[in-house]
Parts: structure tokens; C-alpha cells; sequence
DNA sequence: GCCGAATCCACAGACCAAGC
DNA sequence: GCTTGGTCTGTGGATTCGGC
């Protein structure tokens, strides 16, 4: 299947047409190697190794060459190598990344990571997309493979993102999370769609639905694979109440909750929130002269005054022959 | 009883249009 | 430019039914 990545690795065809030292866009060079301009020509390498110009130092510059062009794979150290300044995942399932791991002992790594040298750290790496390769990697032990190209912030996450979208890698909730992640950032609503291949519908929405959910809960939750936009929502709006908000924030800390997988995770805050009620709120009514001849009770769907039999039960019936009036002053007061 | 095809249903996500 | 409601389409799981 065709990936939609802008910044996908192209084959070895047209020769670049410079052979200029490669810079990052902060201006350091890819590998931190420094070295002084050369003619690019042919002519220039001819003379280059005329002059004696030692291998190793054109090795390098061929390198780093391909490097910037994405053309070539290499192998890092993967302590070298940082997560992405914007986390993507909320987490990752033990069953699928040991999985991973199996697979990439017994097969080796098939498909290179995506790093950009570290814009503030020199002689390190930032992962575009790869993590749960790398993370595969660290634990197995040995080097990572990756290619190695020169991306700003938007180009970074433009492919990481998209690289997600490629292989519906990420759940909905994650997909959201990221999109808030990155706005709060200060990327722009163009930007982010593009790496997350939705409309501006699409992202609005998921914008305003973590937004509305707590992001402890979210990230207590985590993925939930199995869910997407019309479950969060009714979950988001479910949490609006404060109260309910605050039993599932409490529910989290359950053992046997943390114990569960992440879509189970889901269905359980899920069943709380839809099935609880609150328990009702009982006030005693008190009058000017200190009796209390009613209680107001007031549950999710119905508020009751309930008169006292022994010290209420006149005022109760006084009330009861005065509804019609009651309600005549409240259709005046708010025009209802 | 088992298996595969057909059908139904719920859900996710994309698209469009109207409104702010 | 962003949000929101409505609608449509695709997909996956569950169920039903007929043939073996």
C-alpha cells in the first residue's frame, strides 16, 4: 500500500546536484562532523584526492551526503537516540510490544526508524516515527537501524503523524491527544492536519474532546483501540457532571482497574459513568420559626419535596392547592 | 454438528453545510 | 477560521441459514 509520507525515502536515482557540506537547519552539521568547503565537482574530487585528502574524511562527507537525503541507512547506538518532542502514544501494550520484540530478535529489524539529528543536543538523535522499534531494539541490545534526515519541527511531526496514519497505528484517542498535544505547542490547524490526514472538522473535534476530558483519565485509560470518537464523546460528556468526573478520576487508582488492558480500561470507566446514578441529595427545608416541615431530595432526574406527616403535612396540602398559582408565577417571572 | 455464505447491525470516520 | 449537527460510507463482529 502506498504511504501518504511527504517525506518518504527515495531510491537512489538523480544525483545531487550539490556537493555542498550538509547542515541541519540550525546550521550544524549532520554527524557533528565539521569540516572546510570543498569544490563539489568531479573535478574538485579528482583534485581532492590528488591533494591527499585522507579517506576517512570523504567517506564522511559521502555520508552525511546521503544522510540529508535520506538515501541512506545507518546503524545507531540507540542510547543516542530521544524520543519526539511531542509524545504520541499513550502507552503501549506489553503483549504487543513483546510481540515486537520476538519478532525483530528473530528477524532482525526489517523497516529502518525515522531520526533527525537532535536540534539542541549535539551528536544526538530525535525519533520522527520508530518508537516501539527502538524501544524493541533497547531491550534486545545491538544497534538501531535508522535513516537519518534533516527535518524542522512541522516536517517532523508532518511524518510522524503520517507515518501513524500509514500503518492506523494509532487509536482515535490517540490521534486526538496528539492533536492537542500539538497545538498546544503552537503548531498551526494546517500543520496538524497534515500530519494527521483529517479535515478541519475532524480535528476541531478532536481538539474540543480532550479538552473536555480530564487528561489524567485519558492517559489512565490509555489507547483503547476498540473505541473511537462517538464512545470518548459520550464519556466526555458523562465527566461534565462534576461528581461523576470525580468517581472515575477516584476509579483509577483501582488495582484491578490498572490491572486490566487498556479497552477493558475504557469499559469499565464507561459502565461506572452510564450505569451510576447519584446517590440522592437530601436537604432538610427549615422554616423562619426553626421547624423543618420539609426535605428537598434531589436525584439526577428528579428533584421531590417531600412534606412531614406530623409537622408538615398542612403545609404539604396548602402547597399542593397552590400549584396552579406557583406555576402562573413562574411562567410571569421567566417568561417561559 | 460443522462450515461457509449472506445478512444485519453498530460503530468509526469522512464529508458537507450552516452558523458563530 | 473554527465549531457543530447531520448524513453517508466502509468495516468488523454477530447472527442466521442452507448445504454437507
Amino acid at each position: 500500500m502506498a504511504r501518504k509520507n511527504l517525506f518518504e525515502m527515495t531510491p537512489d536515482t538523480a544525483e545531487p546536484e550539490a556537493a555542498a557540506p550538509v547542515r541541519t537547519t540550525l546550521g550544524r552539521p549532520l554527524l557533528g562532523l565539521d569540516r572546510p568547503l570543498r569544490p563539489a565537482s568531479p573535478v574538485g574530487a579528482i583534485s581532492q584526492s590528488l591533494d591527499g585528502i585522507s579517506a576517512k574524511a570523504q567517506r564522511a562527507e559521502e555520508i552525511e551526503k546521503r544522510l540529508a537525503e535520506g538515501q541512506a541507512i545507518i546503524e545507531l547506538d540507540p542510547s543516542l537516540v530521544d524520543a519526539s518532542f511531542v509524545v504520541d502514544r499513550l502507552g503501549v501494550d506489553a503483549e504487543d510490544q513483546s510481540g515486537l520484540v520476538d519478532q525483530i530478535r528473530e528477524h532482525g529489524q526489517q523497516v529502518p526508524i525515522l531520526v533527525r539529528p537532535h536540534p539542541e543536543r549535539a551528536g544526538r538523535f530525535q525519533v520522527a516515527y520508530g518508537h516501539r522499534r527502538l524501544a524493541a531494539i533497547k531491550e534486545i541490545g545491538g544497534t538501531v537501524k535508522a535513516v537519518v534526515r534533516d527535518l524542522t519541527d512541522e516536517q517532523l511531526i508532518v511524518s510522524q503523524g503520517q507515518e501513524n496514519n500509514a500503518r492506523t497505528d494509532l487509536s482515535f484517542i490517540e490521534r486526538c491527544y496528539f492533536a492537542a498535544k500539538l497545538e498546544t505547542k503552537g503548531f498551526g490547524r494546517e500543520t496538524i492536519m497534515s500530519s494527521l490526514g483529517v479535515d478541519k472538522a475532524a480535528l476541531s473535534r478532536m481538539i474540543a474532546l480532550v479538552r473536555r476530558v480530564p487528561s489524567p483519565l485519558i492517559e489512565a485509560i490509555g489507547p483503547a483501540p476498540s473505541f473511537g470518537r462517538q464512545r470518548w464523546a459520550e464519556i466526555a460528556d458523562m465527566v461534565e457532571e462534576r461528581a461523576k468526573r470525580m468517581r472515575a478520576l477516584k476509579h483509577v487508582e483501582d488495582a484491578d482497574f490498572r490491572a486490566a488492558r487498556s479497552d477493558a480500561r475504557f469499559q469499565i470507566i464507561f459502565d461506572l459513568l452510564k450505569i451510576s446514578k447519584d446517590k440522592p441529595r437530601v436537604t432538610a427545608w427549615t422554616a423562619p420559626d426553626g421547624t423543618s416541615p420539609a426535605k428537598i431530595k434531589e436525584t439526577d432526574t428528579a428533584l421531590n419535596i417531600a412534606f412531614d406527616k406530623r409537622g408538615g403535612a398542612q403545609f404539604g396540602a396548602f402547597v399542593e392547592r397552590k400549584l396552579l398559582t406557583l406555576f402562573e408565577e413562574f411562567r410571569k417571572e421567566t417568561g417561559d
